[in-house]
DNA sequence: TTTAGATTGACAGTAACCTGTCATAATAGT
DNA sequence: ACTATTATGACAGGTTACTGTCAATCTAAA
């Protein structure tokens, strides 16, 4: 199948362009977030905070990532004085965070520059190729989660190791 | 200006799930490597170092990441017995990488399971869609890059912080 | 030849993700 | 009410990326 290889190198190339945009991507928000004291992944976190009171698992939840690592960043907010900790009536161990004044105005100015940034960016693509683009990518990362649930037990499994 | 909205939202869509599907990758990268010994990172240096021996700082230079990332990754190559060093005759500290016949192994299965990955994910999606969305990515990473090198300067020089 | 600059490997430290483990707290089942 | 399970925060440790700094080395210029 002459086909296969082409699909094949195509694909490759795909994913390593994913990797290097990945990269840029993340330098990009740290550059528009580190003037307000924030980062990538801080900024993340403050805008699902933004949207109310909320315990760090849950945050995790909402972002794909694990409890242990929103919970790390929540602690430098914490320090910096980004949010504080509300008691939570439903569990007294799971306490709510809550944006203070300072990360407020952070996000205000964070906003403001992304989309600034973004405007810029986008004027010279046009709609359809990014919208386009977005819905291959989405179907891309369907059939991998698909693929993943379904192959993942077959050589992961590593039980038997311990 | 409606349309800059309505570009402003796809946009972010399109952001949100490079993140993810990045993620993903990693995961499934990991995953196919692991059961040789390896992981995505050191996959990727020995990918290189395939192609003939080579030095840390040229792999660096060839995968787009600092010669000290590629340094650990090398460590932890050499430390499991993937590659070796070879004197450098044009240059006596920096050596060359050199795969052991451990890699050459490692490189093989991990060759054949990525192809057997590839070709069963990308059943599901046509050529055409591939191709293009990789054009649309890598004219957006120009795009980046460019206003990158041209507006980082403006607002990330915080050398009057300090 | 000697000096100045760039490159390189090494080392230290940081950020952001991960897993594993534990005690505590909430919840479901009996 | 009691027990088993689940959810949560905390802590330890590992991976992969980054920056900064240093001495050694190579290269180019004077």
């Amino acid at each position: 199948m002459q086909n296969m290889n082409q699909q094949a190198e195509i694909f490759t190339n795909l994913i390593l362009e994913l990797f290097r945009l990945n990269g840029v991507l993340l330098a990009v928000g740290d550059r528009l977030t580190g003037p307000a004291g924030l980062s990538s992944a801080r900024w993340q976190v403050l805008g699902v905070v933004e949207h109310g009171p909320i315990s760090v698992a849950h945050v995790a939840r909402t972002m794909g990532l694990t409890r242990q690592t929103v919970r790390q960043t929540a602690e430098g907010l914490f320090k910096d004085g980004f949010i504080v900790y509300a008691d939570n009536p439903h569990h007294r161990r799971s306490r709510l965070m809550e944006l203070t004044p300072k990360a407020r105005a952070a996000l205000d100015y964070v906003a403001q520059r992304q989309a600034q940034w973004a405007s810029a960016v986008v004027a010279n693509h046009d709609l359809a190729s990014l919208n386009e683009t977005f819905n291959t990518l989405y179907q891309l990362r369907q059939t991998l989660e698909t693929y993943e649930e379904t192959n993942a037990d077959e050589t992961q499994s590593s039980e038997s190791d311990g």
